[in-house]
DNA sequence: ATTATCTATAGATCTATAGATAATGC
DNA sequence: ATTATCTATAGATCTATAGATAATGC
């Protein structure tokens, strides 16, 4: 019969699931190396170690793929900012996952890729992810300024701080300087210039 | 006989030197929407106005295009930090035309989307831009940290700015903030959160 | 004579569909 | 019965070249 519908409602056998995991390991990489439009899926489809129709048997479209990589990424690194009871990280702590991340990130250069090349791109409104970027930010920046707020609140960071703009400027500067590391990764230490810029954001306000 | 092979030692004909110009103004716009690879030769002869051929005489190659349209672009903003006499701006002076170059950017998102778009795809070793990308930020980056070090030994900076941690934070914040801006232009003002961010630098550290 | 432009086309992609066969697991 | 996978292919691109014709400017 026809494709899956959709990767929640499935009923897959351990072979598909198998499949689809390395399918989206190997999408990753070939949307950060090459954009959307410029991606292959026999590309995609050979490093996953199968056909190219193969391949559209578990993601029916190019987009469908993409958008399954994208949400992918988005959970696994939404989930760090979660504590084991459901609530979430605020001021200092949650700064500091923000350190580790990058950190982290620095060791994974595919996926800090994905998200440099695709957000890029999405600015395009006719882009198939600009809907995905649009509403990340949103998320991103409501959270984040949520996050600062509490800090304020909780007196660890200076009343006077401003929590929208330490978010756009905080959010502008990640994006910033991973573009500069990926370009030259050797030039320069990512998490270390960003704790520098933390650092400096809590010793003067604080 | 056979297509221009540099522009600069080229005897053009008027009508030709209008075309050139013509399907500069229209790669920008197209490499901009689409990228590079995703971009279309004939879509980009369509609006400048002849065929793709025809475009080709012009442009031998894809790439060929695409370094044109990139060079341009660096050569009308490098003009703007240079003065009459041939010296370069620096210290203040130096920010405070940058923030009127990021004023006047946000009039044209075009070219602003260009850089986005064209520095994120470029990260990748082979892509033609690569070399390109990997020159300006240096470039960029060196003029930078010179006109900040000049304005600490004129006195107009605090003595204890880090020239070169204050530079990979600059550049990072202007390419975030651009990135930010061109998803969604109507939610901030681009112009008004950088000088923000420059006002906070001189005033904590003055 | 050189430059500008065109039509036609080669050759290489690319995504998605049709339809067949094999493996999986109730 | 459902899922996984394949080959073959339709139909739509795309860049670059060949070769012809028209316009430009010394």
């Amino acid at each position: 019969m026809g494709p899956v519908a959709d990767i929640r409602e499935r009923r897959g056998y351990a072979v598909g699931d198998a499949r689809r995991a390395r399918i989206l390991a190997a999408a990753t990489g070939e949307f950060a190396a090459h954009g959307y439009r410029a991606a292959s899926l026999s590309r995609i489809a050979e490093r996953a170690g199968l056909s190219q129709a193969g391949l559209l048997h578990h993601f029916r479209t190019k987009e469908t793929l993409l958008i399954a990589v994208l949400e992918l990424r988005d959970a696994q690194h939404a989930a760090r900012f979660v504590r084991p009871d459901g609530s979430t990280l605020a001021g200092r702590e949650m700064l500091e996952e923000l350190c580790s991340l990058i950190d982290r990130n620095a060791e994974t250069p595919d996926l800090v890729r994905l998200l440099a090349v695709m957000t890029a791109e999405a600015v395009a409104p006719g882009h198939p992810a600009h809907g995905w970027a649009l509403n990340r930010y949103r998320q991103l920046r409501q959270y984040t300024i949520e996050a600062l707020t509490t800090g304020v609140a909780n007196g660890e960071f200076d009343p006077g701080l401003d929590a929208e703009a330490q978010t756009d400027r905080l959010i502008a500067l990640i994006d910033g300087l991973q573009l500069q590391w990926l370009l030259d990764p050797s030039r320069m230490d990512l998490a270390g210039v960003f704790r520098g810029y933390v650092a400096d954001l809590l010793a003067v306000r604080g």
